[in-house]
DNA sequence: TGAAGGATTTGT
DNA sequence: CAAATCCTTCAC
């Protein structure tokens, strides 16, 4: 299968609000393709979400260069550089001019990256446990800012499996919802979502 | 033009 | 708890 063969959830699967799309991208897989042509996949566990009334935002106050994506269309990657260190993978939201978008926080893998470093712990559930450490696994960066949630990006989403909701009925999966990590304003607002079964989920 | 601080992670 | 490290934002 090609990537192009892939179903990926298409951008009008954005066009919610980000309280919305946070829970629902849990269990979902984000896809990344790296530029070797190696394809790597995750669950992701672990999402926030931040909206335009939401001080924590980084569209709160005003449209700037740098969150300028946010405003724009849902289903475009928002990716920016924090402490000078790492970078975080946002999914932009809602309506064109809402701006909002879903900090993708960890992912499960199912194949271990190439060449992180060699002193990195052969670990799998920590490795892309944390928004950082996730672009990292990744190899995502700037480059990717604005660009479509995609194959033809070399970033996507895929929908959940089909047996989703009976996980969830089961309880083999709980989907949890809470305050967000790190923040100095907003810290009320419980706006973090994660599957309390992973191993991957920031502690707290 | 400069200074303060950040949606993180790691090690002390 | 503080360092790493650099970009963004806001004040002057």
């Amino acid at each position: 299968m090609t990537p192009a063969d892939s179903t990926f959830l298409p951008a009008d699967w954005f066009a919610r609000p980000a309280t919305d799309v946070a829970p629902d991208s849990i269990g979902c897989t984000l896809v990344r393709e790296l530029p070797n042509g190696q394809i790597l996949r995750g669950r992701i566990v672990e999402t926030e979400a931040y909206t335009p009334d939401d001080p924590a935002c980084h569209a709160y106050r005003r449209q700037t260069q740098r969150n300028a994506v946010m405003f724009g269309p849902p289903g475009i990657a928002y990716v920016y550089l924090i402490y000078g260190i790492y970078h975080c993978l946002n999914l932009v939201t809602d309506a064109d001019g809402v701006p909002s978008a879903v900090l993708i926080r960890a992912l499960e893998l199912d194949t271990l990256p190439p060449s992180l470093d060699l002193a990195t712990p052969p670990k799998l559930h920590r490795i892309a446990a944390g928004p950082g450490k996730l672009c990292r696994a990744l190899q995502i960066d700037r480059s990717l800012n604005a660009h479509p949630l995609h194959p033809s990006s070399s970033l996507w989403l895929e929908p959940r499996p089909t047996n989703w909701q009976h996980q969830l009925d089961s309880g083999h999966l709980t989907l949890t919802q809470t305050t967000r990590i790190g923040l100095t304003q907003g810290v009320d607002l419980p706006w973090r979502w994660y599957l309390s079964n992973s191993a991957a989920v920031s502690k707290r």
